[in-house]
DNA sequence: TATTGTTATACTCTATAACTATA
DNA sequence: TATAGTTATAGAGTATAACAATA
């Protein structure tokens, strides 16, 4: 449920010792001329770093997002966490109950729906997820340190511009 | 092992209908203002649609990028691949067999260590691989297709900035 | 003594089917 | 009839430990 530290998953840096022929790098350039790639390798990066800090609360990305997006939408249902995170429903239930055990959550019967439950942080969830947010921006400058300010502007367009 | 079609995993977009008060946007913002959070998302739509490529060959992104090392890179071994790509060697192990498998492997002992199996990809392999990142290449216009080729460029160089 | 490739296996993540209660 | 939340479970992905062969 909650996450361990653990070594970063794939497509780590290729610095190849080998036996005879000392430091040796692969060619890896086609790959490197995909947007797949290169996102995916910048993604991994970025999320090792960041779950330093999620790690040390016991939580995971994902983890982090719903509390983010549950400070910033009081009220909001499992299902648009669903769709808004990409997390299948039964799969969010998990996520939810080992929050509501941890004391972070505050589930409210819906105003209009009966069927569904209005997510909002506790008092305790709320400040967590400002304390959260506060270390994860403050990352940002490791995570994208060789680039001026303008130019992580331009890097957060142009992926918005892929994906949205 | 061979991958089959399947829905996009995670941080899909976030158009949400409620049920009273119709399409309703979750505010995202925060998430948005993160590298890994718009890294991840570039990401999983880049290789969503690359994906559908492998996935009608019954590989998956992984297989490819062996693959692709393999060809610009003959004689690489598996340890050599595990560190340029981030898989654990047990798990390459599994990889490599199932290639080796559909014939699209030649391993060949190691020139100078007895240890390790210099691998080749055979004819049938460098065939499929060079159609694949051919098809593949072509697929990038519509991965990126709203980004210029400055801007692609941009894009690559910035990414490249933040994982290297 | 260290490393390559390997086996076996555990753990985590993601996905599908099916049920309940409300709409 | 459709949807929100849930349960149970299957399947894929990722991880660690330990061993044989070779360096």
């Amino acid at each position: 449920m909650a996450a361990r530290a653990r070594r970063e998953p794939a497509l780590a840096s290729a610095v190849i010792e080998t036996a005879d022929n000392g430091p040796e790098r692969l060619d890896t350039s086609f790959l490197e001329s995909l947007v797949g790639y290169n996102a995916r390798r910048a993604a991994l990066h970025a999320i090792a770093i960041d779950m330093e800090v999620f790690a040390a609360h016991q939580l995971r990305v994902v983890d982090f997002s719903v509390l983010s997006v549950l400070l910033h939408n009081p009220g909001t249902t499992s299902r648009q966490l669903c769709q808004a995170l990409g997390v299948l429903p039964p799969n969010m239930v998990t996520l939810l109950a080992a929050l509501d055990r941890r004391g972070l959550l505050d589930r409210r019967p819906h105003p209009t729906d009966g069927r569904a439950v209005a997510l909002h942080l506790s008092a305790a969830g709320a400040r967590l997820t400002r304390q959260l947010e506060k270390a994860v921006a403050a990352l940002e400058s490791r995570v994208a340190g060789r680039l001026s300010a303008e130019e992580r502007r331009t890097l957060h367009a142009l992926l918005q511009r892929v994906y949205l």
